[in-house]
DNA sequence: CGATCGTCAAGAGCAGTGCTCTCGTTTCTT
DNA sequence: AAGAAACGAGAGCACTGCTCTTGACGATCG
């Protein structure tokens, strides 16, 4: 049951590999909507219907793009944090910052699929859920750490009491900090991802130029407002 | 050539604003992708074809609902905000913050397309920059009081000196206000259209329940980062 | 008043889409 | 070797945006 049956196998997954490659290809050319399962059967010298052996709908080749995205994005937030030194918790911060922005500019339409609007009605989230966490995971490494290192200022206000289990899911991802601290890393959470939005969706048009340059300034701010000592 | 040529096109606006209101109620059921100008002639009694002395493309209508909505989005944030009184400024920065969100969750279509990801090849741009400068209008009014009135902490940290040409639009929008605020304001900026950008966009689907509150919460912060007084 | 010219709705039609079903063929399993 | 499962090809359905032509209505001018 290993060999002979890897060997229909392994086609079908080269197949399926090589669908999630032109699927990719042409996401980032024409976009979401532009994605066409006739065009990625054309571009494989096969029929349209032929497709539909590898991925029921097309709604479901999306989702799996989806995933993709998450993962590379995560995989991208990962790479940039770690090549920071450890004990650096503002430079870890501003880099993981730069891996989302930098990937974000450089595939604009799959970041848009994964963090713009949700394309048709919005489908397969069970399976998404755990790739979609890899950045976060990386944030709430990064302050752990610094909290455990004692290099984040305690914020002045306090935690809305009435709010305590809406951050259960984020209490997890930094055992030991407190909730005050929590909050604004959240805070400068949205900060990070409204900017990133801005800018790939187009809405620093005309406006800002040395984007890089503001984006950096920027997320300082906004590790003053998380505490993090510089 | 007043009465009888208005007589037509009386009737021409009368069936432009039809063919709008009915696009505009498909887009909140269905959304951007699911927006069928055969539908909206369909529902009117018309044939596909006529609706195209009205719009010469699918594309053109989608332009005119992005700019009314830019214009609702904006006309909210503006009575949210107008109904604070003039000196109470954290007071002025929630209640927009609040219209913003507030319009987003209502009309999370609208808010898709003209926040999200651009739909087509994006299209027309000239038309909107006036309709969408509302809402930042809002905010640069409301800075601008604020420092007048020194309601408004000096940041520690300087501008950068190489974006000093970056930022000569919203210095516009915010006379005598220090370039260092200018840049907290626009973090704090993007700190609010990124939590809505989350929440419309159901990215807190599953994490947060009390998204009200935990909106509030955050803008707090984000009030704290502007340097705003309490 | 009557001719004219622009505006309009309707219909047919083109090229494209996602998706389904059927029909032989190939490949694997028993 | 026989049966079962998987597969590619093709035709077809319902739908889309958009174009072109045709005929009718209504406003304008001689």
């Amino acid at each position: 049951m290993t060999a002979s049956r890897t060997a229909r196998e392994r086609v079908r997954a080269e197949l399926t590999r090589e669908i999630t490659d032109i699927a990719r290809r042409q996401l980032a050319t024409e976009g979401a909507g532009g994605l066409s399962l006739r065009a990625v059967a054309r571009e494989m010298g096969m029929v349209s219907s032929a497709i539909y052996r590898y991925f029921p709908s097309r709604d479901d080749l999306l989702t799996t793009l989806i995933i993709d995205g998450y993962n590379a994005l995560g995989a991208a937030v990962e790479r940039a944090e770690a090549a920071v030194p450890r004990d650096d918790h503002l430079g870890r911060w501003l880099a993981a910052c730069r891996g989302v922005r930098e990937w974000g500019v450089a595939h604009p339409h799959e970041y848009a699929l994964i963090y713009g609007s949700p394309v048709p009605g919005y489908q397969a989230p069970q399976e998404t859920i755990e790739a979609r966490l890899r950045d976060v995971v990386v944030l709430g490494r990064l302050m752990t750490d610094a909290w455990q290192a004692g290099a984040v200022r305690t914020p002045e206000e306090e935690a809305p009491p009435q709010l305590e289990p809406d951050i259960a899911g984020f209490r997890e991802l930094m055992p030991g900090v407190p909730d005050p601290v929590i909050w604004r890393a959240l805070s400068a959470w949205t900060s990070l991802y409204g900017w990133v939005n801005f800018e790939v969706f187009g809405q620093f048009n005309n406006t800002l130029h040395d984007r890089g340059g503001a984006f950096e300034h920027s997320m300082r701010i906004a590790a003053g407002t998380i505490g993090l000592a510089q």
